[in-house]
DNA sequence: ATAAAGTAGTTTATTTTATAAACCAAATTT
DNA sequence: AAATTTGGTTTATAAAATAAACTACTTTAT
């Protein structure tokens, strides 16, 4: 009845971050800062755990002079959060 | 844009718990235990914490000789369990 | 009657996670 | 050239989740 939630997913973060990846095609560093409101460093560590686990690739270049790191949400990830989003269904039922 | 979710919700144990109480009006100890498949202390450490901030109540009595905790969902647990379900909302998008 | 096992939990300890604070390197501003 | 800002990472601390151990009975078997 109650599916599992992958853990990985549910963390306000990590969620937030592939929520904004989903919609978006590629996002840097600075605009997930942002959107989110994270500090930097728990940031830097999210992106981290996402990035290992594949749910997201992330590049780092440069914009001009400026370090820039890049992500995109991957095929996995995708998939990833489409089973927790419907994972979510089975607690909070079709009503709400 | 995105929502602050409860981190008093955003816990799959206390989701579970609110979820079920929200259906049932009320349930014993026992039975959250099956239904959520949880260890019996993480389960009595977050049904003491939803108890704590009043979204749930709990009452202790006895079924013949055994001891018997019953829980239910309180008022501010429906609104908070709504308000959490409606924040979430921001974060996957309309498919729910 | 008593030892063994089961029920219904709570408390304490351990592990994991999240967050914040401190730091680094380079670029920009004053 | 000092101070500040940008774009991060690393390390330390706080908070959470989980498991293990324990309490206090009750039931069953011997």
């Amino acid at each position: 009845m109650l599916r599992e939630l992958n853990p990985l997913l549910h963390s306000e973060l990590r969620l937030a971050i592939m929520s904004i990846l989903i919609s978006v095609e590629s996002a840097d560093f600075v605009y997930l800062r942002e959107q989110t409101g994270a500090t930097a460093g728990n940031l830097s560590v999210q992106i981290d755990k996402l990035q290992q686990v594949g749910y997201i690739a992330v590049e780092k270049g440069f914009n001009g002079k400026k370090p820039r790191t890049t992500c995109a949400i991957t095929e996995q990830g995708v998939a990833a959060f489409t089973e927790y989003v419907d994972a979510l269904r089975s607690y909070i039922g079709k009503g709400l």
